[in-house]
DNA sequence: GTCTATATTGGGATAGAC
DNA sequence: GTCTATCCCAATATAGAC
């Protein structure tokens, strides 16, 4: 592996583990036994690190939540892909959600590939709702689809952060998230056919159990 | 108005317009035309004077979200009121919803206060829908109660934040604060009884119109 | 590519005069 | 209570040898 790529992998550890403000150049380096000279010579500026982790992070969510076909959308299985996805790219990327206005507003560059990655998912979102509404699984009224996506999107965006908040411990735990995934859930729990009770079911009880706080001690 | 209190003051229009991050101690000083030595003589350090702002800001929520009684509660008026106090904490101390994170992990004593505030108003909330249940206002299951006040204090708590990141402008404008408040009646809405359809659609135009952006330019 | 040593910067905070 | 002057510190970033 090579030593560019070994910074970025320390970093995004690092950053994850201790918080993005609490990890200095000099502690990459450190933590690798390399001189933060060296670090300096691969990369501009811990910006660029991060610029570097936020291609990987955006990679992810393109890959993640490509739209599926009408018919695909209705099988729970794709449900489960969809919030597991959630969830993934919650806990491996927790150093971003936790931090993300800071490291946003002081790299308009990256502010901006943000915004346009946000956009992909806001209408992949709401184009994923309306097929669910198409095949008889939700009921949405239309004009509640653009609004309701864009709290979703927010409730992801920011549960880390929130749950950050809620606790003195500034670590975050792999079934807190989950209980994120299944207020996502709850969310739309309302506008579910009511013969979509069973499914529905189903995926709450799986997200609940996930983030029910006896399954952390394990580390899963 | 003594100088403690004018300090307290300038540093939190300060911070709401430009940022608590880029306001040092030194630009409140100047903004006042005092010395830098003179702000340190009235408060120990920068936190020092958050923390005199956070009492304010935990006043205020006291006093706005104090549970009503009963029969009280059913009336739309007193929805304007809880709503309204949303809109207004979120304005009047939006500086604080935008770096909450930082500003609570950088001052464990804080933190705690702030997870005391928040744990009274968790309880008022729940306390404040289960009362609308039982007025035929709502229909919310009783194991959702819970986990939607939680997301409710979410959307509040971050709707600020989530609002810088969805723009490169480092400002915030009263409009988007109302469609946050929009959001909080959107979530509620599928749990609303039928009857109470034209209160509810009253609230939320109004909402929407403060919400939407033409009525921003005033600077009402 | 990697190192050591160091320059730079800027905000937080204090000392001591007035 | 208020001032000026200054210290302190930590993190970012660079210079130049190896």
């Amino acid at each position: 592996m090579k030593t560019k790529d070994r910074i970025v992998a320390a970093a995004l550890q690092l950053f994850n583990e201790r918080g993005e403000a609490n990890v200095t150049t000099n502690h990459i380096a450190a933590h690798l036994g390399i001189s933060p000279g060296n670090l300096y010579y691969h990369f501009r500026n811990k910006n660029d690190i991060i610029h570097c982790i936020f291609l990987q992070y955006t990679d992810h969510l393109r890959k993640s939540f490509t739209p599926v076909s009408g018919q695909e959308s209705a099988s729970p299985a794709v449900w489960f892909h969809y919030l597991d996805a959630i969830y993934y790219v919650m806990w491996e990327f927790r150093f971003f959600y936790a931090n993300l206005n800071d490291i946003l507003q002081r790299d308009p560059a990256l502010h901006q590939q943000y915004l346009a990655v946000q956009q992909e998912l806001a209408v992949n979102l709401q184009a994923l709702l309306r097929e669910l509404n198409n095949q008889q699984v939700l009921a949405i009224p239309d004009e509640e689809i653009e609004p309701l996506t864009e709290v979703l999107r927010m409730l992801v965006s920011f549960w880390v952060s929130y749950q950050l908040a809620q606790s003195l411990t500034p670590r975050i735990s792999q079934s807190v998230l989950y209980q994120g995934v299944a207020r996502v859930l709850l969310l739309l729990k309302p506008y579910f056919h009511l013969e979509k009770g069973r499914e529905l079911a189903t995926l709450m009880a799986h997200y609940q159990a996930m983030g029910s706080t006896s399954s952390d001690p394990f580390h899963k």
